[in-house]
DNA sequence: GGATGTTTGAAACACCTGTATGGATTTCAC
DNA sequence: GTGAAATCCATACAGGTGTTTCAAACATCC
């Protein structure tokens, strides 16, 4: 065994258990348990369980957003200026893509995403906006190129919205799913629901500013 | 004192720590000492945090759900059918009126239910579902009037990414708000951002099914 | 092959958690 | 005012938490 087989061992189990239950409500024994590795382990190869739950999402984000910025240089290496269905598909492609190994991946996925955005100790939330913020100002480049008609602050937050969909549906996407079964008798896939938000998201994006929106009734 | 002061108290305190801290991170010491009443207090009135949990929920859902009631009654009752526009902007006026006594109240409920359905225990889910699902029911039927030309389990599947774009948006509305604002310069209000949902959300719900959308490069 | 540095192991540490207990205090009807 | 019920309070309990310790096992290199 090399050195680092118990550090992945480790990560493996935390992500998996993290996603599954949250950060707080999962204990370094039920980890090194599952991980078949000593309960010291942790603290050995990573100091403390923070900087364990940071390994955890760098490890993952790491590949994530490694994959959307070969595309990013893609598309500006070539000079082409791809329009939304490419940008938005860009995403959820990429977010497919993480960690081949496991075959639930992009659940897990959008759990932590999930999880990281609900956690306003902001610690997490500015360490991973210092960290990728670049990328995501090079992708809200593409997006205001592909829609020129719109201010930058509008596009900022139709981004966010996006998202929000995203994140929000696939990471309770069993959930969703059983609830479907359980009302309608219909079961999906992720692939399939994946199609399902491209023309949802695309026509948000596309949505005109001044649409005629009333509140009242 | 009333007897049910120490009640509201404890609720009061533990709807804010939950929404900033999560469930499993928000300890009973601190929710009794912040709503400053003995610690015995919470299983005195309420039996166990975990029943604390749930009556945190009620309390502010069964707010939100009966407002949401009302106008699906009214019109119901007139036989009216609302445009998309009426049924996006109710779900966002209704969330804008639970609990009337804070000013952050909207980013406070957003938060519960993002944390509601991030927990994957299922248990809490399963509650909601049941006790709110028949809302949800009368709520799809109006949507699927709206937008006939849909298929249900197309229209079911937009109504969730419509509330994750809702719930993400509005829980870390401080945060996206705080990078808006380092980026960009610019911040804005929680009423705004919410009117910019409503064509972006309408724009998604009335995305034709076919939407060329390729996912290939 | 023995010395060196790295990694494991079992156990203990101090601390915090949710919950239970039993007595003081208050509330309220009569 | 008195008695009974409801509420509050300080305290204790058992169990789980992250972290530390230090000796044993291992790997590595001269």
């Amino acid at each position: 065994m090399a050195q680092s087989d118990t550090v992945e061992r480790i990560l493996d189990a935390a992500e998996a258990l993290f996603a599954e239950k949250g950060f707080a409500e999962t204990s370094l024994r039920t980890i090194t348990s599952q991980a078949g590795v000593n309960l010291a382990a942790v603290n050995y190869h990573f100091g403390s369980k923070k900087v364990l739950i940071q390994a955890v999402f760098t490890r993952f984000l790491d590949s994530f957003v490694a994959g959307i910025e070969a595309e990013l240089d893609h598309y500006e290496s070539s000079g082409m200026t791809p329009g939304l269905e490419k940008l938005v598909a860009l995403l959820g492609q990429g977010a497919m893509k993480v960690k081949p190994r496991g075959e639930n991946d992009i659940k897990v996925f959008m759990k932590l995403l999930a999880l990281a955005f609900n956690q306003t100790q902001g610690h997490l939330r500015h360490h991973l906006k210092q960290t990728y913020g670049s990328v995501f100002s090079r992708y809200m480049q593409l997006v205001m190129d592909a829609a020129p008609d719109l201010p930058m602050q509008e596009l900022y937050w139709r981004i966010n919205f996006m998202m929000g969909s995203v994140i929000f549906t696939m990471s309770g996407f069993d959930a969703l799913n059983a609830i479907s079964d359980e009302d309608y008798g219909v079961t999906t896939t992720v692939e399939d629901t994946l199609h399902r938000l491209g023309p949802f998201l695309v026509s948000g994006m596309r949505a005109p500013k001044d649409m005629d929106f009333s509140t009242k009734d």
